[in-house]
DNA sequence: CAGGATCAGTAATTGCAATTACGGATCATC
DNA sequence: GATGATCCGTAATTGCAATTACTGATCCTG
């Protein structure tokens, strides 16, 4: 099979695979179910993963790498910092309070050998925080912008992520993403100096 | 069997079927391992629990609420509030992501019921969310002194949680949680104007 | 078009853990 | 001290799912 097909059926494979983690959960999430959903056979399950962390590894690798790159992309379509981050807030809440990085999430909570919570974390965190700590760096006085990273993701989301993932919320809708992250942005901005040709006109 | 040992023997298994759970994570504790940690038979087990959700059910009760009892009895112990949230702080943080409560976590997540997370919001959160409302509602003007304990624990905890639960992190120790908090309560002062009666002498 | 590889579909195989069943010891109560 | 209940220890039973093995079908490559 050619390359691009391979990539192709890899991607259906993995995202048959979430499907699955986001409507029974990891442990209920049988191989035999992978294939039958994917269309694809055990063998090729086996041949290209290796057995069942090794599928799920790949298949958060790659989900968690495709929902950077949609993060990534909207910071990166405004020049005043903090327009940019008043942006990214809500977007931030959706994704990471949505269905399937909740199951990810979830899938990484029960994974003994840590490597899901290591990928996420990477993968997620590793390339977010720095993007915001940017943004900040450019708009507010500080001398340590990761620090309120920090606290700008703690006034966003709260207590909002583990509270989905041990199930006990819906996720929050558009209107009170935008909400949140609204008075995240502004307690923020009483929280710290932010430069004067920063300030909206 | 008197009433009494009933109740010690009840705690012993569930206390160490926390620990297996600690160390092993719920999928890898099997009822026969807890059995022979507790000294008890698989027949009293499913006699007393029924089943293993079960068992986890009765044990994540049981430990939720003594955690709870812990925090309830500190806090108190203060009469000027914000003296008393100063020192609840730390303890919040050292709770709430110590290993035993990390596994709790897990365990929740991995529950597809959402018996165990319904159990730890409302016994956990439930509980001390009130207690720290009441707590702002003497020390802080604000129409919903309830947002301000939803910011504090933002300001608190952070992200700090998820990362714990997903793997991702050691629990922070004292002096990290002591500083966290205090400067917590400096932002939250920050934020909401505190009743001049209560300023600090 | 032959040859070899790869894949889907299905049928074993295997191991593990939840659950049940049973025999002997222990203990409270009368 | 008898007795019935309760408990421990261990040995079935059972079901399920991970993993492996086998059989054609399909698709590239030359």
């Amino acid at each position: 099979m050619r390359q691009e097909t391979r990539k192709t059926r890899q991607k259906e494979i993995q995202r048959a695979t979430l499907a699955l983690l986001v409507q029974h959960g990891y442990a209920a999430t049988t191989m035999a179910s992978v294939a039958k959903a994917a269309g694809a056979s055990l063998e090729t399950l086996y041949k290209w993963y290796g057995d069942k962390p090794g599928l799920f590894r790949a298949m958060v690798q790659a989900n968690i790498e495709e929902l950077r790159d949609e993060l990534v992309m909207s910071a990166a379509a405004f020049r005043d910092p903090l327009a940019a981050v008043q942006e990214f807030g809500p977007q931030l809440i959706a994704v990471l309070t949505s269905e399937e990085v909740v199951a990810l999430n979830r899938a990484a909570a029960a994974d003994p050998s840590g490597d899901l919570g290591r990928i996420i974390a990477e993968v997620g965190r590793g390339s977010i925080a720095p993007q915001l700590t940017d943004l900040f760096a450019r708009a507010i006085e500080s001398e340590d912008p990761a620090q309120v990273t920090e606290v700008y993701l703690g006034l966003l989301l709260g207590d909002l992520q583990i509270r989905r993932v041990i199930g006990r919320m819906p996720p929050p809708d558009a209107v009170e993403a935008r909400q949140r992250a609204d008075r995240a942005l502004e307690m923020l901005r009483r929280l710290f100096p932010v430069y004067p040709s920063k300030l909206p006109a």
